[in-house]
RNA sequence: GGGCGCUUAGCUCAGUUGGUAGAGCGUCGCCCUUACAAGGCGAAUGUCGGGGGUUCGAACCCCUCAGCGCCCACCA
């Protein structure tokens, strides 16, 4: 088969992706005899569009994959997509909001179908893109819909593990109901759990408040002063606190002061949270709209009392003046009055720490509000320690295992001081909460209506009302099922056969979801299964731009993976960077740094330039600095390893090249030193892959085609071959060919798992010359290194060729030789050696001839000292030149001569060092000392 | 306030039991040499963040300081 003379990532890409797939490459083996290896997707938002993240950690799974796949294990790659519960329904909501509408307007029912519709409309979208990267994922495992996307979370087998999950758990007393102060949104109306909200600075005042004793002055006080940030809340005080041990203030606990603007009385109390060195060292106590408060107010039995709606405006609880005013203004409203009535006694500009919902913006308002938790640290039949406790030691004994290790600190911290997660979303999308209320507003869970009623005969059917609880579950309760539910779980007989995939081999993702996911994963699998999700779990970098800025919309700096795939022009660049942005001033930034940045629009790299990339700048820190510049680099690789392979098939093609293994074959020490380094080159690539270091995996894999296949063996190559066949050598002239085809071979195998495109649209037409019959690069043995191919005498020689031949080029460049000025060149040296590398030397050194004499003429034209050889090409030189060059480079080895002088003087090194490092150090100097003094004699001797 | 990570060539980063400082990109020369100009050959470039210590020897181990970044946290 003829290859292009460039290769064409599009027209490959679009072929194999599809042969692949239908041909069910993807899909485990039905036997299982073989070990698995499972690897679970974090499932991305449905509706969502593929970003660089998914690209990096989706290269990631996909080369283990492969690479798994191709050592005959039982591979599956679990994937699936996320119901996103508070994101899908923004999304929707906002569309809704477009048209003039609130989900109100609709109803639960119609606006939960609307969803759907939504989701249908747009689900395929992130799935495509997965595809486009290569991703060889099990797509029709744990699929409801018969679409070959993968799982959904909202599927109904999905859905009934998350009920029977809750239901379990309650049972257990895992999962309770109550009145707690949680999170609120007011603008969502939902609780967030505290993962969701973000503290963000920024600056506020601090307002200082003096409420006066209620039974006048105490000596010089009329009465307490009090910091606070938010006044308002004022109104919602159950108490003033002091420290117990804070002498200014001892005497006055039990006493009362008045509450500003409220007509009530409220106590001063002394609890020992309280800090005497900040502020006044009084705190305002309002146990139901601050957390430190809430558990303040249960310790010493205050009263809790709400003062906001549910959409944060001042309900009945609040003073008359304020009722129905909106938080903000009911601040201002507020200030003013205490301004005026003398209160106010002043105010600071004060940076503070405000909740923000990260999905809403908006801020957060603790709220008492009936909600359903999980008991995160009570104990359980299993574990003492709760379910936290548990997942705290499935890391501690190693049953799972962070790769960096250092991110298992930020787990045990945050398992160490958990709080119970609270569940309950007042959303319409997501998993309903399977509970029950009946008119008195008692609660019954259990997996259906039916199957409440039938468990407590006191709810005869049709007589007593139930009313379903209204409430959806935080999405990352079913999130942290996906490891046993998509296995089939709670059908016990699919999760039987599927077992074998529990744990899976490892979790790929970044370390925002630690929490969130990764944790709760480890909490659930193991309390349902007793099995740990996964073993480890590679945290990789969060991807940045070149310049390690965060990519945000905003700032115009996001890049579309698939963009760099296919390629885009400057002006759909531009559109595109600014749709979906509503600031003005954002909508400029981003196009100025789109033009800035990329005044071209983006060449198409294709999908392996893309993927080869991730891999190559994956790295064990927190961040990756995604550079086009690199992509290129690889994309020149990927065409570099085409053009190799073409090379080779106009060499082979039609040529015997020891497909008959019969026919015998003599190699050269050249073609002993490239399976030496192939060898070498499989055991690295695979250490690489081995222990999550695809950096230095890529990094083997680049060196060894370009340094050592191309740069080294293919040019010897064609000298071998020239002269073989010249020579009518047909026996050295198989070998080489042979070798050159093979070694080929393996490398396209060897780098499949990084770049399978573009390997196996070349595996194809390599195969055949290698003796290889196979459908699919994908489906082969992955190269297992030979260690006793490798031939040190053999690398030794090849290590003298290209000392010798770097040596020429240096004498060529220094003369300023172009490439077509052909010179001889003299050698003096060993004759079989010279014998050898001669014709090597002539073609790769440029040279008409290469003459070995015994000894080098007097001449000033500068000579090379290689070992035992002593090179000069045959040319006029320009001895002032040559003087300044010789001048230079010795004084060079003089400064090398003197630190190791220096080192072997040093009696301590000479009696501490190790015998090799020491006869090293001899060697080192001997050879400086021998070439210095040759290049004297020659400077002495320059006319 | 705690915890963690990072600091190596102009840029992005490797550097695996401490033993002559590396790569890619960029820069500068010379070349369209019959696989590849998405290429070839050559060249320049670093007191490895600062300061101490351990060691015969430190980019690497220990201490300390500085800068950057991230996470956690009930300073009203």
């Amino acid at each position: 088969m003829e290859l292009n003379k460039s290769f064409d990532p599009q027209a490959i890409e679009q072929k194999w992706y599809p042969i692949w797939e239908q041909a069910g490459y993807f899909q485990p083996k039905v036997s299982c005899d073989t070990p698995s290896y499972c690897v679970q997707l974090p499932p991305p938002n449905v509706t969502g569009t593929l970003h660089m993240g998914h690209a990096f950690q989706q290269t990631l799974m996909d080369t283990l994959i492969r690479y798994h796949r191709m050592q005959g294990h039982n591979t599956n790659w679990v994937v699936g997509t996320d119901h996103a519960g508070i994101a899908t329904q923004i999304v929707v909501e906002r569309q809704l909001q477009a048209a003039g509408q609130s989900r109100h307007d609709l109803g639960r029912e119609q606006f939960v179908k609307r969803v759907w519709e939504w989701k249908e409309q747009s689900g395929s979208t992130i799935t495509r893109q997965m595809r486009r990267l290569g991703g060889s994922a099990n797509w029709g495992f744990a699929d409801a819909s018969g679409a070959n996307q993968g799982y959904f979370t909202m599927d109904n087998h999905m859905s009934k593990g998350v009920v029977e999950t809750f239901v379990k758990l309650h049972e257990e007393g895992l999962i309770y109901r109550g009145k707690r102060l949680v999170n609120w949104d007011p603008v969502l109306q939902s609780a967030v759990s505290e993962l969701e909200v973000e503290a963000t600075e920024r600056d506020g005042t601090m307002w200082h408040i003096l409420y006066p004793f209620s039974d006048g002055p105490i000596g010089e006080m009329r009465g307490m002063h009090i910091a606070t940030t938010r006044p308002e809340t004022m109104l919602a005080d159950g108490a003033l606190c002091v420290h117990p041990e804070d002498d200014r203030y001892k005497h006055l606990v039990g006493k009362f002061v008045d509450l500003p603007l409220c007509n009530r009385k409220i106590p001063i109390i002394a609890d020992d949270f309280v800090d005497r060195e900040f502020g006044s060292g009084c705190v305002k106590i309002t146990g139901a709209h601050d957390f430190n408060d809430y558990a303040c107010s249960l310790r010493h039995d205050l009263p809790l009392i709400t003062i906001f709606t549910l959409d944060a405006k001042i309900n009945e609880n609040g003073p008359a003046a304020y009722r129905g005013m909106d938080r903000f203004d009911c601040r201002k409203a507020v200030l003013a009055d205490l301004e005026v009535q003398g209160f106010l006694q002043k105010a600071v500009k004060h940076k503070h720490m405000v909740p923000i919902c990260e999905r809403t913006g908006q801020v957060v308002e603790p709220m008492l509000t009936d909600q359903w938790f999980v008991a995160m640290s009570k104990p359980t039949a299993k574990h003492a320690g709760g379910l936290a406790g548990r997942a705290l030691d499935a890391v501690k004994t190693g049953a799972v295992k962070f790769v960096p290790e250092h991110w298992s600190a930020t787990y045990n911290h945050w398992l160490e001081n958990i709080h119970d997660w609270c569940i309950s979303r007042q959303l319409w999308w997501g998993h309903q909460i399977p509970a029950w209320y009946d008119d008195a507003g008692n609660v019954y869970v259990g997996r259906s209506e039916e199957e409440v009623r039938a468990k407590n005969p006191s709810l005869v059917t049709g007589h007593t009302s139930l009313r379903r609880d209204p409430d959806v579950l935080d999405t990352w309760f079913s999130s942290a099922l996906v490891c046993h539910t998509t296995l089939g779980w709670p059908d016990m007989t699919r999760f039987e056969a599927d077992k074998h995939y529990l744990p899976s081999n490892v979790l790929v993702t970044g370390n925002d979801i630690i929490f969130f996911w990764v944790a709760r994963m480890i909490v659930m699998t193991l309390h349902f299964t007793d099995c740990v999700p996964f073993k480890d779990v590679y945290i990789n970098a969060m991807v940045r731009d070149a310049e390690g800025n965060k990519m945000s919309k905003s700032k115009g700096n996001v890049l579309d993976p698939i963009d760099l795939v296919d390629g885009i022009e400057l002006e759909p660049l531009v559109k595109k960077s600014m749709t979906g942005l509503m600031l003005a001033s954002h909508q400029e930034k981003a196009e100025k740094y789109v033009r800035k940045n990329f005044p071209n629009g983006i060449p198409a790299y294709g999908a392996d330039a893309v993927r080869f990339t991730f891999a190559s700048l994956s790295n064990l820190s927190i961040t990756l600095n995604f550079d086009l510049s690199r992509c290129e680099g690889y994309r020149n690789f990927c065409n570099k390893l085409w053009n190799a392979t073409r090379f080779v098939l106009m060499n082979v093609e039609g040529k015997d090249c020891g497909v008959d293994a019969a026919l015998p074959v003599t190699l050269s020490a050249i073609d002993k030193w490239i399976i030496s380094r192939l060898q070498i080159t499989e055991r690295d690539v695979r250490a690489g892959l081995d222990t999550y270091r695809f950096d230095l995996a890529s990094k083997a894999l680049y060196e060894f085609v370009w340094d050592e296949y191309c740069d080294w063996y293919v040019e010897c190559a064609k000298t071998q071959i020239a002269q073989a066949e010249k020579a009518g050598d047909e026996v050295s002239a198989r070998g080489t060919r042979r070798t050159l085809v093979r070694v080929l071979e393996s490398t396209l195998r060897l780098a499949h798992p990084i770049i399978p495109f573009i390997t196996e649209e070349l595996w194809q037409s390599v195969a055949p010359f290698a003796g290889k019959t196979g459908n699919s690069v994908s489906l082969e043995p992955y190269p297992a290194p030979q260690l006793d191919k490798i031939d040190a005498a053999a690398c030794e020689e090849m290590r003298k060729l290209q000392a010798l031949v770097s040596a020429t080029r240096a004498l060529r460049s220094e003369m300023k030789l172009s490439p077509a000025e052909r010179v001889p060149m003299l050698v003096t040296g060993d004759q079989t050696m010279y014998n050898t590398f001669a014709p090597h030397l002539a073609a790769l050194g440029k040279l008409s001839a290469v003459k070995r004499v015994e000894a080098l003429p007097q001449s000033d034209a500068p000579v090379q000292i290689v070992g035992d050889f002593r090179m000069m090409l045959e040319i006029e030189i320009d001895p002032v030149a040559e003087r300044a060059r010789l001048q230079k480079e010795i004084t060079r080895l003089d400064g090398e001569i003197t630190k190791a002088t220096a080192k072997l003087g040093n009696e301590s090194f000479v009696a501490r060092a190790p015998a090799a490092v020491l006869a090293q150090e001899k060697e080192r100097l001997a050879g400086f000392t021998a070439t210095r003094d040759k290049m004297a004699s020659q400077l002495k001797g320059l006319s």
